[in-house]
DNA sequence: TATGAATGAGCTTTCATTCAT
DNA sequence: AATGAATGAAAGCTCATTCAT
């Protein structure tokens, strides 16, 4: 019943709005296939042609949203870290025993491996970026790092992780979390959160302190059927 | 009764078997040298020219021991394997516990990892390579994953390895392996004995099975420096 | 009663169209500049860097036209066939003896031959082909070999032409035919009309002086001056 | 019951003699070697690799008998070259109306034109020479153009062939001539002797069936089987 | 005389990027 | 904002030829 807005007295900033919200749009479209493609088929084996291609516009278009391919890259490494930082934040500033924490890390480090940018961003060669923007790549990926190696020095003091070497523990730990983008598929039979689960308990069974003999490791029934 | 020598016998190397020593120690050369710059640039980002230019020869005499830049990279996967296989072959002809080859397993395949041929073999992308090496670095690939499966089944089975998800379980074992790629540096602090010891010790204690609460982890002292 | 005419009738050619047609037009120059280098100095001895270059172009530019260098000499082929067959086509279609169907095609055979096109088919190595696209020539190479044997028979049973070994008298014609592009320039003093009309009495009627002197031979009074 | 001859009594010659001998046989294979494959494959496509392998030798060995690949060409023309010469000189120093000669000549050109050399002197690509070289392959075949032409003139002065234009004429006749190479196969059902002897019927007796019945045909009997 | 190795020159092709429209 | 076309800068590979032995 409501009379059509004439267009004009709405807030001209509104087809601006809607300009940059439709352009925005079409770049996070961009990432999301440049993402799946690089993964897929590697940086280097993936021409902007194709990534246009796939996307229906024309490679040159592409320069609308991105000035170069390495600016791509770059997008994809930012957007990678904030999946782990949105997950690492809450964890690090909320309470816990250093293994409690370690095995949330896990458990969210895991999770977001399980997503393109995630993998993209444990996968892809930073040596691609040029002197600063993988600076920057660097930098997050020794924060997780840390992050890991923090909590597990903080549960060898509180007494909730064994001794042990708190750098190489946290590296194997890690390696273990980014060995996931090597084998997981997203249709597998595994669910990212089994996995999630799965890894949290099996990295951390081995560090925690066993005091109690009583206490039987967890059981992981889930029969895994992912790839062969 | 000592006749003079045929000349034959003076000279180990008959000229011709000095030749062949000659080029195969070229053709190492070369393979030695891409193996690096491979491992420190990428496959993509080494070109022809720099692997011939650090050797003090031209781009095309490299065509005298290769065939193909891709052929050089399948030389390198297969010295690779070499390196693994060395390593896991009398393990499983041997004898001991599901835990006991696993822990033996995990010791062989760090001290691989930690060479330049075994790095290569678990960082280099074997996307590049054509259909059928593809295949076969991916069955090999495969085979070493089977192989730490195979123990831990067979380690539930004898008891020594608690139960668990093996297939998910070999990932986490060999992720965290494949992982010591990304940070492992020759000249480091960790000397690569130590490195086996501790992910064999930290990989399975979270696997076996723990009958006796006083037999207290071991403790790893060595103080990591290595890489910030 | 005129309404106006929509805009897109205004211009015949939308910018869509007009584009194409430019974009062929630049194919076809591209093609001919081909041929004529490609029959001046061989097609191994013209690097596409020269057909490049006389178009005021680059190098890569050509590929926006033509995926590889093959493809361009597939093209050729391709319009020489096309050549070959509208000057055939008719003359199977049309009636006549199986020596003025022979006659006939020798005259269209010659007058393809004084082509750019015509030429090519006949002198460019098919060897540089890939399997496909070269047994396509080869098909279209015999097929008109068979055109010629299949009239010569005809004219045999019609008592046109005398009786002879058609097979090889067909190869005697084409050979003939196809020498032309050996020696024939298009700005010599011989018409390729005239050549035609020559090759066509003289590869039927023969060279020897006939016992019948009631049926006097054609006069070919033109002085041929091309050549030397 | 001769006594041995001591080796150092004959003549000094000898061994040089024998040396050179040896040398001109091996020079000769390899020209044998490269008129088939360059034949075969065509001259750029056949690398002197090839041909070395062929022969059992080393590419470089190769340059003991020729200073280039392009000489290995100058020769093979050169020798192709006298294969026809051979035939031509003797008919034309005989005697004969001007059609005997063109037919003694025809079926001469013929029968060198199924041989190795005959054929590469026809087909190979007498571009690929410098200069010099390349003068001199066109002077020899301006020559037997000549030869032709000399003839058909001759003839139609003897009143043996009948009024043409001598040049095209020629030029048909040698074309038929040098299009036997592109089908000829020595291991056919037709015997060199065989199409010299049609050839030089047909391409002076002509196609169309004479007017007058009193003088008849030859009767070309051979049913041609050869290449389909 | 013959060989293994090396080289220089050249070629086709790919691709990120730019430009005129 | 988008396109077709073009470009420059490489890269991998081939091959005739040379050289030391």
């Amino acid at each position: 019943m409501s009379a059509p807005k004439p267009v004009m007295e709405t807030s001209p900033w509104t087809p601006f709005e809607d300009r940059r919200r439709a352009r925005d749009e079409k770049r996070d479209a961009v990432l999301r296939m440049a993402v799946r493609l690089f993964l897929e088929d590697g940086y280097h084996r993936t021409p902007l042609a194709r990534i246009a291609e796939r996307l229906n516009i024309t490679k040159p278009a592409l320069y609308n949203y991105f000035a170069s391919k390495e600016e791509i890259l770059q997008a994809l490494f930012r957007l990678g870290d904030e999946q782990y930082e949105e997950g690492f934040g809450p964890i690090e500033r909320g309470s816990g025993s250093g293994l409690e924490k370690l095995r949330a890390m896990i458990r969210a480090y895991a999770g977001s491996m399980t997503t393109d940018f995630g993998m993209c961003f444990a996968r892809l060669d930073d040596r691609e970026l040029a002197e600063a923007p993988r600076a920057e790549v660097r930098r997050a990926k020794r924060r997780y790092d840390l992050a890991f190696r923090t909590q597990i020095e903080r549960g060898v003091e509180d007494g909730s992780i064994r001794s042990c070497d708190p750098k190489l523990a946290a590296f194997a730990v890690a390696g273990a979390l980014n060995g996931i983008a090597d084998w997981y598929k997203p249709a597998g039979a595994l669910p990212a959160e089994a996995i999630a689960d799965q890894f949290a308990l099996q990295l951390t069974e081995g560090l925690a302190a066993r005091a109690d003999p009583a206490r039987p490791a967890g059981k992981p029934k889930t029969a895994a059927k992912q790839e062969g």
